[in-house]
DNA sequence: TTAGTGATATCC
DNA sequence: GATATCACTAAA
């Protein structure tokens, strides 16, 4: 079942725990679909939460953060890197979740150069989209947490926090 | 551990 | 226009 605009609207803790597990489904432009199970993602969520991009304000390119859920946001790191990002919630308060680890690329980037994302998914509805879907299948996998990476730069408070979700057992 | 990469934001 | 920053990866 192809995941609708409703499975989005909910809280990004909500969201990105339930991500985890589903498939994330590519179709390509010559009709070859590219299937990946979701291993990992990160939810981040408000301005105060200072790994957020919304952090540091409203900007042209956090736009997005803060429209409506089930669109896609995509995002260039570090100039070589397509991080992809799906934001939840209503309208108005900046939350998103990063695709951070597939069942077989491990890594954010990996997983948007396998599925050939780039910058053009940039504000996508996904849940509306020719191109990229996310489906459940009815696997529930087991959920465990962790802190966050990659944010060092956001304080001690913020970085122990466990907004980051992963499939398997431990 | 570091080098590399380029868009964005911030500071002249 | 110039510089600092960054949710990363690969190589060493």
């Amino acid at each position: 079942m192809r995941l609708g605009a409703e499975f989005f609207r909910r809280d990004v803790l909500e969201v990105a725990p339930d991500l985890v597990g589903k498939v994330l489904v590519r179709r390509l432009d010559d009709g070859t679909e590219l299937r990946e199970r979701i291993a990992e993602t990160e939810a981040y969520r408000g301005e105060e939460d200072k790994g957020c991009h919304a952090s540091k304000g409203r900007t042209p390119r956090t736009e997005l953060l803060y429209g409506k859920s089930g669109v896609i946001y995509v995002y260039l790191c570090y100039g070589m890197h397509w991080l992809m990002n799906v934001i939840t919630g209503e309208s108005g308060q900046p939350q998103g979740v990063l695709f951070r680890a597939g069942e077989i690329h491990d890594g954010p980037a990996k997983l948007t150069k396998f599925m050939q994302v780039d910058g053009s998914f940039n504000g996508a509805d996904i849940w509306n989209s020719e191109n990229i879907w996310i489906e459940d299948d009815g696997y529930r996998p087991e959920i465990k947490t962790a802190p966050r990476v990659g944010i060092d730069y956001a304080g001690d408070c913020w970085k122990a926090i466990e907004w980051r979700f992963i499939a398997g057992k431990e």
